[in-house]
DNA sequence: TGGAGAAACAAAAACGTTTTGGAAAAGCCT
DNA sequence: AGGCTTTTCCAAAACGTTTTTGTTTCTCCA
């Protein structure tokens, strides 16, 4: 004999006294109501939570699927959103579980088992995509859900991300105000839809100014991504006198791969990032970048996806967060003979 | 009606046989059988996890509790490990959860509320200290974890861990080789077992070579932590001509303080790391540094908490893992005038 | 005083599995 | 053919909750 039964027999209640005293019913006597939770404290009880999840027909977890391919993805921001969605389901009595998905192929088989199985309550889909197959499948099912970042998908989806198009316009804006007229964008892959808004605020500024919009470069998100690019970008006789980086880590390989040019970044070239990552401010020189409040975001998402494990209509959860300029030293005025 | 009752009713059959019939019980006749398993392909039948776990007994979860201190800890090797471990505990038919916890004293009370609540089968416990209370509680419990990373404590406990001793030993051996005496070692905190670790296979060289193991300053794990004490150890008269740093992100933060103070690194001062980020390629010089495989480690200590949760001796669960120097141009003899 | 209504508790069902302890049918041997 | 083992299946119990549906006792008012 264990658990509810075991502290009702010890207070000589049943088991449904002990249980509703626990969860605070009017239906017991404040005084039996104190008895049974200074017992239940005593004895340390704490409700079997299988046995709980098979009644209530819920599985009281959230996952989120995180990207398993190798090296590629170690992007220390995702740690951050983890720990903090954490804390917020903690304290909502959610279970938060990881599962790896490499992109590609059994991605999606990985989305249908658990919601399929019902082995989870809800979700956090990142690093969201233009056309993204997870979320109008989630939300054709009805399964809640919530998505760091945006689609252009016609379907409502709760979502936070942060305004990398108005960002990436006023970072550019600022660079043509320096002097700066040969921009540079070097873009994350297009299909994820951050990307694409960085893209379309750099070019909206670029075109509003009058300057051409053919300096665009689509590379990986990597450091070896920003740094072959950078190389091919600066080969040219015309070269930019400005790079507007989709990430940190992009630019910190633009950084690295201009300095092995023999170029000084901050004079002969700018270099500006997005993600405010610990490393970009000890680059040589420091890295002008962009800094979104992973921590707001993370809460946000997380009281996001409660509240539509509740019920709340997608609609009406939607959240755009402002982007921060970080300047530092690696933006300076074009060289002079340009 | 629904799950096993329901496919039990279609076959016309009892769920007994139809549960035995998939888990392949001998029990049942291999034609039966096959017929089951179709239906419950067909069907798309999976076994409620709640109900299971509570029949079994068992949570059929892992749990990692990571550091949940805002900021401080964006470790990029974590979210590697949880991805690899994932893998591993998903195609074992384990859950893995994670709860963030802020160093001190509720990281204790979350750990007591997973084992006491019997909410998780197993555990991985990370960044180690010399003598780790959650350990000491745990391997006092019984209760199945896996270290990655060692204690000093004297309770046998299952750990992987890599061997940062030797690796930091052959590290000062060879700037010692290439002409390097005064040698500083910037440390992480040394109630971090791999801290005191690297710090005695730095210490070690030094007494065997005849040198003075004075240089030592216990930084905080970031990049600012590590520029701080490069300002510091370089601002002396006799500064050293070598900081060989606890990790790359120390390693970060001190090349970016060298270059700061004009100093060319590489030339002027020497700066080896250790962890291999991917950033580490793209300071200016490229930082040499030292690398360890996470996603071996990472599927070992999954592996080996699913050994623990199946009874095994944690006695026979320990691995030290060899480190991997890697070169690169942050590191070259000691400038003349020394 | 009788009856209605409220307050305090309890019995029992249900959630969906796994497993125990058979039972019926079939095959084998003498 | 009768007893024995093997094969194949099933009824029922149990895991520990939550909730529905009572039942009893008490209070209050006419």
């Amino acid at each position: 004999m264990s658990g509810l039964r075991k502290l009702a027999a010890s207070l000589g209640l049943s088991i449904t006294t002990v249980s509703r005293a626990l969860d605070g019913y009017t239906d017991v006597a404040p005084a039996t109501r104190e008895r049974v939770r200074a017992a239940a404290a005593a004895t340390g009880y704490r409700p079997n939570t299988a046995a709980r999840r098979l009644r209530l027909g819920a599985t009281e977890t959230v996952t989120m699927v995180v990207p398993g391919d190798p090296g590629q993805f170690a992007e220390p921001l995702y740690l951050e959103l983890l720990a903090v969605c954490g804390g917020v389901f903690d304290a909502a009595g959610l279970d938060l579980t990881v599962l790896a998905a490499r992109h590609g192929a059994d991605e999606m088989a990985v989305y249908r088992r658990l919601v399929e199985g019902r082995r989870t309550d809800g979700l956090i889909v990142a690093r969201t995509r233009v056309d993204d197959a997870r979320i109008r499948w989630l939300a054709d099912q009805g399964f809640p859900f919530v998505a760091m970042g945006r689609t252009e998908l016609d379907v409502p989806y709760a979502h936070v991300d942060g305004d990398g198009e108005a960002a990436f316009r006023r970072a550019t804006e600022r660079l043509i105000a320096l002097g700066h007229r040969r921009i540079a964008h070097l873009g994350g892959p297009d299909g994820f839809t951050f990307a694409r808004l960085r893209r379309r605020g750099w070019a909206s500024a670029m075109a509003d100014a009058g300057l051409g919009g053919d300096g665009y470069l689509e590379t990986p998100l990597t450091e070896t991504g920003g740094a072959e690019a950078t190389r091919r970008l600066l080969a040219g006789a015309d070269r930019p006198t400005a790079l507007l980086c989709a990430t940190d880590r992009i630019a910190v390989g633009a950084i690295g791969a201009a300095a092995a040019m023999g170029l000084v970044v901050g004079r002969d070239v700018s270099v500006v990032g997005h993600d405010n990552l610990s490393q970009s401010a000890f680059t040589q020189p420091p890295l002008s970048t962009m800094e979104l409040s992973i921590r707001g975001i993370g809460k946000r998402l997380a009281e996001m996806l409660i509240a539509r494990i509740g019920g709340a209509d997608p609609r009406d959860l939607s959240e755009i967060w402002p982007v921060e300029a970080v300047d530092r030293a690696s933006v300076g005025p074009p060289p002079d003979r340009s």
